[in-house]
DNA sequence: GTTGAAACACCCTCAAT
DNA sequence: ATTGAGGGTGTTTCAAC
């Protein structure tokens, strides 16, 4: 990691793990004054290490009650339909993340939804008016670690 | 959706979108007294519906620069050995996210580690003392979409 | 649901060390 | 790096409507 030390991934991590900390907080558990941590908050953002703050929502809760990883492979590898493609899944809300993987399928889709019949939904969405060669469904039929921190130590 | 009306939603998608922004503003943007707000936001984390907040932090910066989707298919199904997997995994940093998935494969985990020798010890973390069938990876290549918010309305 | 106000905590900046 | 202090902002809780 470039230009920064132990403290910084000290604060780094206790940030990425609860944003509501009051500076006064975070400074006594890092082992700083509040002055200081917040000089170096201000760095850090300047630096680009820190990317605003999320509030967490219970999927669950929200009906949101199925995920399901999407393999697709594809009969159109162009850099141009990519990025039409990427275009197209990106108006999908209940798309949480997109990846081109190597190997034997070439895009990766995580959905969250309500249930088969959202996953149908999105599944329509997600093949209309493209040329996909197969498109498969892993279901996670169990959640067994979500959304973990980063591994900002190691390394 | 429970006991949660059309202005929850916006609110809980305010929130989840920027979770740095002040109460004044949310009640703003919802049509809201700041404290009409303020009660709303308090049923909805009593309700369960908020899980706190995250400073989002940017991996590459922080040297995460590869993503991989680790497939596992294991020779043991007993619920006991599942949430002594489940530990096993989750003492791994690397790891951000782990289901239990149908079909083909058993489980699927997401690691974000520092390049193809970050993800060689994990492997070994994941693998060791563990009797697994097949462990297999799926190479991000490029992330396309990331950690998008969740679909709060719609359903 | 609303406005207004009071009490308090927090953030940001500056001065001095 | 530290402490201390001041002004501005945000949060929380009232009272009154």
């Amino acid at each position: 990691m470039n230009k920064t030390d132990e403290i910084d991934r000290r604060v780094l991590d206790v940030i990425q793990r609860d944003a509501a900390l009051s500076q006064r907080d975070i400074a006594e558990r890092v082992g700083l004054s509040q002055n200081a941590l917040w000089r170096r908050l201000k760095r850090l953002e300047e630096l680009g290490f820190i990317q605003g703050a999320r509030t967490r929502l219970d999927a669950a809760q929200l009906g949101l009650d199925l995920t399901v990883f999407v393999m697709i492979r594809t009969r159109n590898h162009s850099v141009d339909w990519a990025e039409e493609f990427r275009k197209h899944v990106a108006r999908i809300p209940e798309v949480s993340e997109m990846h081109r993987i190597g190997g034997e399928w070439d895009y990766m889709l995580k959905v969250v939804t309500r249930g088969m019949s959202g996953y149908d939904t999105v599944y329509r969405k997600i093949t209309t008016g493209f040329d996909l060669d197969v498109v498969t469904g892993l279901f996670s039929m169990e959640t067994m670690l979500d959304d973990r921190p980063l591994d900002v130590f190691g390394g």
